[in-house]
DNA sequence: TATTGTTATACTCTATAACTATA
DNA sequence: TATAGTTATAGAGTATAACAATA
């Protein structure tokens, strides 16, 4: 798919074509932003929520993602590989796995963080900033979340 | 990636995380509706663009819409193989072809849009009708679309 | 030599289900 | 028998670039 015009009426006009349409842009200028650091979404995604919560299993990650765990595996596979995450065992129950950040990891996230924010400034560039907080509280509310 | 379940903490205060979630649902969503129709997203949005201007190139198809060439052979492929559209041979230059809905093609599109409707209300139904126009201008502001 | 359309191919991403080990 | 994690594999979807035909 290609995001460098803006979509085609008639189909521009439905709220549900333009949210697709804005989100699959986000998500490949992301992605795109992302790949000199060797990373793609969803490892930002894990890296996140490793950092908000350190030692989870990998069950726990996968419930609290919106990764499966065929696929939580191999993504954590690719976080060990860049020296970024580790599994520890754990000495109570060996099936389980808690997984923490690397310091490595850590400084990752953090230049990763600095690029989404650069990011989204970029891309939400047409809005001022009333109307990207409207924005914002408007798709947490789509997404289900209470405030 | 699963969408049963509201986007977790943190990412989901990132308005450009917001929007990818809220994106990609709608499009897993709207594929998920189409397919008892025998129809992927493409295949709407091409059927709407050829019933929007009808007897236009392959090439300006590629032009007006997000599909890249290669891509727009094998999606109207597919269409003619269902019956809903039809490649006509220009006699002026035979390397060209007019693209054409059937009328089966027309018929079929008259349902997906219920689909697509149907699917919009439901997915927006956590926004009253006065949040759902806000968030249509301003993804169409974001989108780039002068109004 | 340029343009239109096509084919072949390779690649990314992900989902499914079977399998291993521990409990 | 159930759970945590893993592996193997197949499939959808798409992008790249080479190719054929017509102009």
């Amino acid at each position: 798919m290609r995001f460098d015009q803006p979509p085609p009426e008639p189909l521009a006009s439905a709220t549900g074509f333009l949210l697709s349409w804005n989100g699959q842009r986000m998500a490949h200028l992301f992605a795109r932003a992302l790949a000199p650091l060797g990373l793609r979404p969803p490892h930002f995604g894990l890296l996140t929520l490793i950092d908000a919560e350190p030692g989870r299993t990998q069950q726990e990650l996968v419930a609290s993602s919106m990764i499966d765990p065929s696929s939580m595996v191999a993504n954590l596979d690719e976080l060990e590989q860049l020296g970024l995450a580790e599994r520890r065992q754990n000495p109570a129950d060996r099936r389980k796995h808690a997984v923490h950040l690397t310091r490595r990891g850590a400084s990752t996230l953090a230049k990763a963080r600095k690029v989404a924010v650069g990011l989204a400034a970029d891309a939400l560039s047409p809005l001022d900033d009333a109307e990207r907080e409207t924005l914002r509280l408007l798709l947490r509310k789509l997404a289900g979340i209470e405030d």
